[in-house]
RNA sequence: GCUCCGAUAGUGUAGCACGGCCAAUCAUGCAGGACUCUCACUCCUGCGACUGGGGUUCGAAUCCCCAUCGGAGCACCA
């Protein structure tokens, strides 16, 4: 990239639901140069199409809002579906100038002539008939399908992708939005939108993904017939997350509609909702897009490394607790009641939390099923007890000391007293219900460790706890 | 079918536009160890790659060609 030079940049999706992993490196990347060389971060709303990638109301501002979420808060946020009119002008500009034409061709008869070379008998048109068509259009003459705004580019060119293009279509559903509705019935197509946009915005660069690198080319026609330069561009590849596989849209809010997931922000998606209460943070997130570069390989990524940047940051904050999943209940013979005063934090000296500890205690299963009648365990920051039952499971109190357990290097668990609050961990892998400590209800929202559990984001600290599962 | 793009360790990435400083960087992962009243954190050590074949050159990860593999476009989707 250039010196000293100022750079207009923007990010581009269709609000036709809320952002995920992909339009994150979107978001991350263009403002990531627009942060470093100084300029203009724009977000733009690619809502044309009210039909098949119909936009969803809600959308817009959980885009806006997970911008914001990223570090990565728009300067300027523009909506296509309010600059209709200026599309239609270009348009009539084009086919004043002999390079654009209404085709009325359907779909597969102009695939069949484009495929072989052949122009449609409406390409010769004369611009002013085009002219008196294109206002037909524009005035609801035509249905759906029958006409289409095409922009002439080289029928004979070698690649059959950029063969005269699609530029604006008819659509009567009316658009989601409520100050558009059915103001319009021609609707431009990205190629179009996008070609007058950036050039309106005074994008100076572009990056995205590479499956729109024919798209540059279609764009260059009309940059060329209007005399514009086109914006510098980059392009990404495909990116496949390991954990989350192929997913689109419109597949994850058919899933949710029926049910198989609890919303947008259910923990097993791969949405920026999802992950952000789960605990993600949102540097984690840029730096993990940051450090996937621009490159032009399509490249399959694990989330780990994502975890491992948030593990960094959240280490050191999260303050721990005991959670004991699938607990299992022990009696503890001869032990009094006390309080366990364990750290909040291992090395951060940030105080001690308190824990009324009696004779009854829980245990995890997972350690339960190791044990053995005479087995000696260290419950942690409490006592050294040895098992004298399995079933019931019962222990006899040795001692406070810990001097022993090291020496003996005897296993060290961790527990729950038998008062302690419910609390459910909802994770990508399903549920883990359990018992914790109480305290933990004092951290709402934020991120705690649950100790040999992983790290999670309090969500709700009512009767029970419920907390979202961040990772290891 | 036509067209375009890409290929460095398990994964991601640096290096490639201006060939030698690359027996190839960093991160993550994995293995071993230290530390620790967590299976977290931290620290140490180790593992591990230029897709293949030709060519150009004194010299190629870097330039050229072919092959293979991967991806994308050819929508009245974005």
């Amino acid at each position: 990239m250039e010196e000293g030079q100022q750079v207009v940049m923007r990010f581009a999706p269709n609000p036709n639901g809320p952002p995920t992993l992909g339009s994150t490196r979107g978001i991350v990347v263009n403002s990531e140069y627009v942060k470093r060389y100084g300029g203009k971060f724009i977000i733009r709303f690619d809502d044309t199409d009210p039909q098949t990638k119909r936009p969803m109301l809600e959308a817009y501002d959980w885009y806006i809002d997970d911008c914001k979420w990223l570090g990565a808060e728009p300067d300027e946020v523009v909506i296509a579906s309010d600059r209709i009119p200026i599309y239609y002008e270009y348009a009539k500009l084009l086919i004043e100038m002999g390079h654009a034409y209404v085709c009325f061709c359907n779909g597969a008869e102009f695939k069949k002539l484009k495929d072989s070379k052949q122009a449609c008998p409406h390409r010769n048109t004369s611009p002013g008939e085009n002219l008196e068509k294109w206002e037909k259009m524009l005035s609801g003459e035509y249905e759906e399908k029958t006409a289409v705004l095409r922009i002439k580019t080289d029928i004979q060119h070698k690649d059959p992708a950029l063969r005269d293009f699609g530029a604006f279509r008819i659509i009567r559903t009316p658009h989601p939005r409520p100050e558009v509705d059915d103001k319009y019935c021609v609707w431009p197509l990205l190629d179009f939108e996008g070609a007058i946009e950036d050039h309106e915005l005074g994008m100076t660069h572009i990056i995205r993904g590479k499956d729109l690198m024919d798209s540059e080319k279609r764009q260059g026609y009309i940059y060329s017939y209007l005399g514009w330069t086109y914006p510098k561009t980059t392009h990404w590849g495909r990116v496949k997350i390991h954990e989350f596989g192929k997913f689109s849209t419109s597949g994850l809010r058919h899933a949710i509609e029926e049910g198989e997931y609890s919303g947008w922000d259910d923990p097993r998606l791969p949405t920026l909702r999802a992950l952000r209460r789960r605990g993600i943070m949102p540097e984690a997130i840029r730096k993990f897009m940051i450090d996937m570069g621009v490159g032009e390989t399509d490249i399959s990524i694990s989330l780990d490394t994502l975890y491992a940047e948030n593990r960094k940051i959240i280490d050191p904050k999260a303050n721990r607790y005991f959670f004991v999943w699938d607990p299992v209940h022990i009696e503890i013979k001869g032990r009094e009641h006390c309080i366990a005063t364990p750290p909040l934090h291992p090395t951060e000296d940030r105080g001690n939390r308190e824990i009324e500890a009696g004779p009854q205690l829980y245990i995890c299963r997972e350690d339960a099923d190791k044990l053995t009648a005479g087995s000696k365990i260290r419950l942690k920051e409490l006592c050294n007890i040895e098992i004298t039952s399995l079933e019931p499971l019962q222990a006899s109190y040795l001692d406070d000391s810990i001097g022993s357990v090291k020496k003996e290097k005897v296993k060290i668990i961790h527990w729950a007293p038998a008062d302690g609050i419910p609390v459910t961990v909802l994770s990508p892998d399903g549920e883990f219900r359990g018992i914790g400590e109480k305290q933990i209800a004092t951290e709402l929202d934020n991120v705690v460790q649950f100790e040999r559990f992983g790290f999670c984001r309090v969500d709700d600290v009512g009767k029970e706890i419920v907390a979202y599962y961040t990772h290891k």
